[in-house]
RNA sequence: GCCGACAUAGCUCAGUCGGUAGAGCAGCUGAUUCGUAAUCAGCAGGUCCGCGGUUCAAGUCCGCGUGUCGGCUCCA
């Protein structure tokens, strides 16, 4: 057996949460504040619902909750009820006190408080981490097993802010083989104050949320006769897909990859065969039988059948690119791209707008390489990542290094079962993230079934991470699919495989990034560039002279045909983040020039078209709004 | 998939105690041609998500579906 991934490779210590810095002494008091909190909630949602259950309650970024299963169900109705009756309690100045048991008298505790999880919990606690003895926290009449640590009475609780967020389904331990839970969410802060103003951002934001957006500015819908998770990309969110996708192929010529098209459907024998399968079919669509009727010698009819599915992965087929031909050493690093399209059959409650999809188009290649090549192709992809997230201003992200668990209990079934693989293509990662400088962090059990992986997470305006982009490499395939090439010493050698995926898939990469801006986008990417706007019916000529101009050098312009007044016709074109807004009137009708009312700009310049022209090809060439 | 909430005009939403649906915006028509974030008037727009049930009567109550959203990671 190979020793667990993390113990080989040693790194620096991530911190708790890579999205902030390590905890200091206010986070250790908003710590015990939040945890308080959860405890005086169960307090009082037990006076509300008594006979109930508790699961965890811990603290969390922004508060904390806790998990029940209630004799009765609650809903954000009791959520009034519940939130008095917590500043009762805080009111009442219970002390917290501790105690800490050992096995015995802890299970002896636990079999009086009648709490089935907690019991559980602690049996884990004993019998596998091996711990001594057993917290419990007492504040009134309620008493939480509980490792603390927690304020000294909850009168300290007085002047802290909470609020009762939401009620939501949480499975006992987060698999979905236990027991459903309710879990209730809050907010928590050290003073209102900051939870006002933590809840007015966090209502701002929503403002942000790319389904909202994405509606009000037309870029995409999702038919329910179509099917759930299958987006509609409309004409303003298909341009901004068309600039990403004129992105990626530029930086990719650049980087030397070669393009390819590949079908969207494959025999489901080819997916068995790279192992794709069984691993995957529960995340693909039913698969599709062909059966063809043949009259057969003697007037009997023969069934011959073939079964396709549509892919989850462009994979296979690129590798099947690669074994088109004989390949040498001297053709590689091979590396071919596609904006390949491809379905998942994502569980229906994880589907969310344009993050969690059912099909897909990924920013894919593979690249085919040697051992010594791997290193620095992968430095390659990181660079590329890199450029890209600067033309896209992205900064709020951090890089995942997402290993194989050899001791996860459902390895064989996750995990190609190669540790020698494993320990190879992670030492080859590790080596290439730590020469390229970037900070990572480790996440133990997240790798791909065949190999491991650098993601880079993300989070949304709601607050939920989500892997925008990933890098993988892969060992193994190239064995199960022959894939080969002669090296200098005339012999076949298997190639490394490098997967990678900059720019994610467009669906979620786009979510990220009407959040991003706001939908706000710059001129380069923004479904329409210049709107010009006339003054009075009078300049509709010129107007469409302009306009004519400017789509003569490929400008997504037009001209605002309504009746409405000026100031209809700016407000609507602000109101849609139109980019670069061009007044016409007399004065620039008769000079040749225009008017440029930059979105979210005071400052309004008159200039010669021409120069506006040249302005503006410049920003959408430079990919900036300067 | 599971737990919960929600589903009314293109959009955002109102609709009381069960008595056959309203507003604003958008759209259309007409008038207005205006110099920087909403000109005026008129018109039109509905399978109240679907199916079933209760009822003299259902947008409203009940059941079943469908869809959307919040969660199911941050481990006493």
């Amino acid at each position: 057996m190979a020793p667990p991934a993390a113990a080989v490779w040693p790194v620096a210590p991530p911190c708790e949460d890579p999205m902030h810095d390590e905890m200091t002494e206010a986070d250790e008091q908003l710590y015990r504040i939040r945890h308080s909190l959860s405890h005086v909630m169960a307090q009082a949602v037990l006076q509300l619902r008594p006979g109930s259950t508790l699961g965890f309650g811990p603290p969390i970024a922004d508060g904390f909750y806790y998990d029940f299963v209630l004799t009765e169900p609650l809903t954000e109705e009791d959520f009034p009820e519940i939130e008095k009756r917590m500043k009762q309690i805080i009111k009442e100045g219970q002390p917290f006190e501790q105690e800490e048991l050992e096995r015995d008298a802890a299970f002896a505790r636990l079999a009086a408080m009648g709490e089935p999880y907690k019991r559980e919990y602690a049996e884990e606690l004993f019998e596998k981490k091996g711990i001594a003895k057993l917290g419990f926290y007492t504040n009134g009449p309620f008493l939480d097993m509980c490792e603390g640590p927690h304020v000294e009475s909850t009168r300290a609780l007085s002047k802290v802010g909470f609020k009762l967020r939401s009620v939501a389904g949480a499975y006992w331990r987060g698999d979905s083989r236990n027991q459903m839970m309710t879990r209730l969410y809050a907010w928590a802060f050290e003073t209102r104050v900051e939870l006002d103003a933590y809840v007015k951002a966090w209502k701002e934001a929503q403002a942000r949320d790319h389904k909202k957006l994405g509606k009000e500015l037309d870029l995409f819908v999702i038919d329910e006769e179509i099917g759930k998770g299958l987006p509609l990309w409309l004409p303003n969110g298909t341009i901004i897909r068309d600039e990403l996708e004129k992105l990626a192929k530029e930086l990719e010529f650049k980087a030397g990859y070669v393009r390819v098209a590949t079908p969207h459907i494959a025999k489901t024998s080819l997916y068995y065969k790279t192992g794709h399968l069984p691993y995957y079919a529960s995340h693909m669509y039913p698969f599709m039988e062909l059966k063809e009727t043949r009259e057969g010698e003697h007037g009997t009819e023969e069934e011959v059948r073939e079964t396709y599915c549509l892919r989850p992965m462009n994979c296979p087929h690129h590798h099947k690119v690669f074994a088109s031909r004989p390949r040498s050493y001297r053709d590689l690093p091979l590396r071919l791209a596609e904006y390949g399209q491809v379905y998942r059959f994502e569980d229906s409650g994880a589907l969310s707008g344009l993050l969690r999809v059912r099909g897909m188009a990924m920013n894919d290649a593979h690249i085919y390489c040697t051992e010594e090549q791997v290193k620095d192709e992968f430095l390659a992809v990181m660079k590329m990542h890199q450029e890209a997230y600067d033309i896209l201003g992205l900064t709020d992200y951090y890089f995942r290094f997402s290993t194989w668990d050899p001791e996860d209990p459902k390895g064989k079934q996750k995990y190609i079962d190669d540790p020698q693989g494993w320990e190879t293509t992670q030492r080859l990662v590790h080596e290439a993230m730590v020469e390229s400088g970037a900070k990572f962090v480790i996440g133990k059990g997240e790798a791909a079934f065949y190999g491991p992986k650098i993601d880079v997470q993300f989070k949304t305006v709601t607050g939920r991470e989500e892997t925008a982009s990933t890098n993988q490499l892969d060992f193994g395939i190239a064995e199960r699919l022959d894939l080969e090439y002669v090296g200098p010493d005339n012999k076949m050698h298997r190639p490394y495989i490098i997967h990678r995926a900059p720019l994610g898939t467009h669906e979620r990469f786009v979510a990220f990034l009407i959040e991003h801006y706001g939908g706000a986008f710059p001129t380069w990417l923004a479904p329409v560039q210049v709107r010009v706007v006339t003054v009075g019916e009078r300049f509709d000529d010129y107007a469409e002279e302009v306009v004519a101009q400017l789509r003569g050098q490929f400008i997504r312009a037009e001209r605002d045909k309504s009746s409405d007044t000026m100031g209809k016709k700016i407000r609507n074109a602000v109101t849609s983040k139109i980019p670069n807004i061009l007044i016409v009137g007399e004065r620039e009708a008769e000079d040749g020039t225009v008017t440029l009312r930059r979105y979210g700009r005071e400052e309004q310049l008159t200039m010669p078209l021409a120069e506006l022209q040249a302005d503006v090809l410049r920003r959408i060439a430079a990919r900036k709004d300067d």
